[in-house]
DNA sequence: ATAGACCTGCACAGAACCTTCACGAGTCGC
DNA sequence: GCGACTCGTGAAGGTTCTGTGCAGGTCTAT
């Protein structure tokens, strides 16, 4: 977490740990490249204004010695701003002022798309029945014939084949898909159901009534 | 898990105790925070009305001791408290009354989260002579057949099946299954009961006059 | 700007489910 | 056997949950 301004560093180094996260803190752009290479992060949360040298140069020089997932934090919405952060290797922006939910939706996005890739190198595609998710290249294939999802949907079906057959709860395919717990009471989570299954067919996906939804684990009883 | 209500303390202690977690308890704030530093638990359930110091207070504290996953339980269905706690370090929110396997889910998905190993609890496919439990899918099967049941026929059989052979008072079932001890007087029990029988056969479920039912354990006679 | 793709969440209807009651049958202690 | 209590049963009634269509809204690319 590089940002000058206490408050805000603080408040969202507070969050990310009650989360679950393992947050270093630096303030200024030597600091920040100087603890990127001395605790190896998974992911930087990076402001755009910052004494000694500002984001995007921090940006460049840790992309630099080592890919990592960056997520910008800029004061003001310029365009020309993000444009120059995604050319130093930004993966994701965000505006003050932003919600906390917002921020830790994201971060948990950019995470989960390093996890997924991570375990794309043992185990490439995953395959449940007859219906086969590449996860490197976002595309899922119905008895070798290609359907086209929605990334939230992909998202979703991603989700329910980490774990063939088992109950996932609208609220566990919410927090793994959306970044954050919290959609009780709304049907988005059903709407993306329905398309879902109208895509790689209804049969696929079984409701289990007052708890959630499984993916048909095919003949595996 | 910290509540001052000793009915609901109590039950979800003992549900949880029961999928195979170790629970401490604590009343009120101080003690709360008192326990935490003692025991340096993998996880806190809080409600959020409490005597001493109230759960926000509480989560603050403990969030500034170790980082440690929180899941808030509260009365209302106050979007403003809810943000307050995410504020203050909650990852997750549940609003009374819940249902107890509802609650089980969340601690299971929070775990999992910081833990992807700690799955062990929530993953029995339990086996009683012919008959095959699916917590995880929650399916059941007779003979390799499926048999459709409820959420609650599910749930009450595999309170039965947690403890094959052993008599199982309504009251046991019910504060299990429901989520709190209040069902004396009625039939409900009785009423799902009967129509597990007629699902797995009646002979499964023996009655125990005067005290409440068992699963019958199969080969054992 | 404009069109298209996508996401979100509401309102409605229908389905699935839970609870309770009343009454008859069963069980126990004596 | 007999009374007192406990269980099984069927159905009614209310509640909760899910499927679905649709209307904004956002984002992207033209």
């Amino acid at each position: 977490m590089v940002e000058d301004e206490p408050v805000i560093n603080q408040a969202v180094t507070d969050r990310l740990r009650g989360s679950g996260y393992d947050v270093v803190q630096a303030w200024d752009g030597p600091g920040a490249v100087a603890k990127f290479a001395a605790t190896a992060p998974d992911l930087v949360l990076l402001d755009v204004m910052l004494p000694g040298y500002d984001g995007h140069e921090v940006c460049r020089r840790i992309q630099a010695e080592r890919p990592v997932p960056v997520l910008m934090l800029t004061a003001r919405d310029d365009e020309a701003d993000i444009l120059v952060g995604l050319g130093v290797g930004a993966d994701d922006y965000l505006t003050k002022p932003f919600r906390m939910r917002e921020l830790v939706a994201r971060v948990a996005a950019l995470l989960r798309r390093v996890d997924r890739a991570a375990e794309l190198a043992t185990r490439p595609a995953t395959e449940v029945g007859d219906l086969r998710i590449d996860a490197a290249a976002r595309r899922a294939f119905v008895a070798d014939a290609e359907v086209h999802l929605t990334p939230t949907e992909f998202d979703l079906l991603l989700c329910l084949a980490a774990k063939p057959g088992d109950v996932l709860t609208r609220e566990n395919l919410y927090a793994e898909v959306w970044g954050w717990p919290g959609a009780s009471g709304t049907r988005t989570v059903d709407s993306h159901v329905k398309a879902l299954r109208a895509k790689i067919g209804a049969d696929r996906v079984r409701t289990v009534h007052g708890v959630g939804y499984a993916l048909e684990s095919g003949s595996v009883a």
